[in-house]
DNA sequence: AGCACA
């Protein structure tokens, strides 16, 4: 009560304090270059930056309250101003006595990174966008998204901060890549600071939190309410609830559709664990699953719509499943578990083989042999083939790769780009999904006639 | 160009 009394709030001339207020500093000026700027007048024993609502102001505390005089001293009668960067800073008393550093949560390095996303259209960025994005600089465990006052956030965990590191100094302060969003989306900033959480909560994948630690994880409620999987998006668009098993109905099947074609197919985007084939409606229908969510996302959103001989024959419609986990009794030419090593190709296929430059043909476990596994979740890695780690490690890429723009020659047409993986999320070189013929996608969805060997 | 809060 006392202690505020109704002095101005600035004076010309402050009281000396062994702490300095400094404004007008550059952008983003370092601990350092405080630390450099003061060291001459005598022991800095701290700092505080990027003060003030630009973020252009600081402190600097001596040890002694006369290294502090000394400094504005020096300056008030030196002909060269104080500079940082070659800007001019100016110096005056603080009117605080020490700073108190509130070293909150944001300035400590940790293995989550709080996000915020400006733009008018921030809310439309969708958590598969923020997953395309953080995963340029290595496996994200789990992204939540929240509003608050300051807007559409998102916490972003990785295993570790040096990892969380590299994508915060890489991504702060830049803008989603064009490519990566809807055309109807505004540009989006992202904002980056850490934390103060290590290990995110996520009980669901919904369309606010996913943890693609755990591909079993139950899918949301409120990501399936109103009548079947459907529901509507911020964006008004129809939005499906996502599941790693994907319903594959087959439209126009003029040639035969084999488990082996299948598996092919759905290969080119990560492990096939399982396949499971069933007449319906007088039509073929499939599920396939995949270890995680985001693979099926991905195949799903190449694979709609495009047939899987060319001329339109055997076209593909792809919805998400309500299974998360198929149970494969037996494995026959309709049905089979991939997961489970040793199982004998029953029906090989070798007018498949060898006919087109596809490196994921052959017996399932032997896949994947040359990646080693560079994150495997625990919990999981008994029960997946040893390529699920291969595709589920993206590759690390320096930062420098993320602000440039796809490989020009991106293969696949997509209806809604925001599935397109940034170049440190692409799979491992050689897979075959990636590697379309660009002729034979550009003009014509079709997809590499696999197999057509056998149908001409 | 003027003093720090998630």
């Amino acid at each position: 009560m006392a202690s505020v009394s109704s002095q101005p709030q600035f004076r010309y001339t402050q009281p000396p304090s062994k702490v300095l207020h400094l404004r007008n500093l550059p952008w983003e000026c370092t601990e350092e270059e405080l630390i450099e700027l003061g060291k001459p007048f005598g022991k800095v024993v701290n700092t505080k930056c990027n003060v003030g609502a630009n973020r252009n102001q600081a402190f600097i505390e001596f040890a002694d309250l006369n290294q502090a005089i000394a400094m504005i001293s020096y300056y008030a009668s030196s002909s060269e101003p104080a500079q940082v960067r070659g800007k001019t800073v100016y110096l005056q008393y603080s009117n605080r006595q020490e700073i108190v550093n509130n070293k909150t949560a944001a300035d400590v390095p940790g293995n989550v990174l709080l996000v915020t996303i400006e733009g008018a259209d921030a809310r439309l960025v969708s958590i598969d966008v923020l997953h395309l994005v953080f995963s340029a600089f290595g496996f994200v465990h789990k992204i939540t998204t929240f509003e608050k006052t300051a807007g559409f956030q998102a916490l972003v965990q990785f295993s570790d901060a040096e990892t969380a590191t590299s994508a915060k100094d890489a991504l702060d302060g830049r803008i989603i890549p064009r490519y990566l969003l809807p055309e109807n989306v505004g540009p989006c900033t992202l904002r980056i600071t850490y934390s103060g959480h290590s290990d995110l909560s996520v009980k669901f994948q919904s369309h606010r939190s996913r943890d693609y630690t755990n591909p079993y994880l139950p899918v949301a409620q409120s990501a399936m309410e109103g009548s079947g999987q459907a529901v509507v998006g911020l964006d008004g668009k129809r939005i499906e609830t996502e599941s790693n098993v994907l319903l594959a109905s087959i439209e126009n099947m003029q040639y035969a559709v084999t488990l082996d074609v299948l598996h092919m197919v759905f290969s080119a985007f990560g492990p096939v664990q399982k396949i499971a084939m069933f007449d319906k409606n007088g039509g073929l229908q499939a599920l396939i699953q995949y270890p995680d969510i985001q693979t099926a996302v991905v195949a799903k959103e190449a694979l709609e719509g495009h047939c899987i001989y060319d001329g339109g024959f055997c076209k593909l419609h792809i919805s998400y499943s309500r299974h998360t986990d198929l149970s494969i009794k037996v494995n026959n030419d309709r049905s089979r578990d991939y997961t489970i090593p040793n199982t004998p190709v029953v029906t090989p296929q070798p007018s498949l083989l060898g006919q087109h430059p596809v490196p994921m043909m052959g017996a399932p476990t032997q896949q994947y042999n040359g990646a080693p596994p560079q994150y495997t979740p625990s919990s999981e890695q008994t029960m997946l083939p040893p390529s699920q780690a291969a595709w589920g490690a993206a590759p690390q890429v320096g930062p420098q790769s993320m602000p440039q723009s796809m490989p020009q020659s991106m293969p696949m047409q997509m209806h809604n780009n925001a599935y397109m993986p940034p170049p440190g999320a692409m799979p491992p070189q050689g897979a075959p999904g990636m590697h379309y013929p660009s002729h034979s996608m550009q003009s014509t969805p079709t997809l590499p006639t696999y197999g057509s060997d056998r149908i001409q």
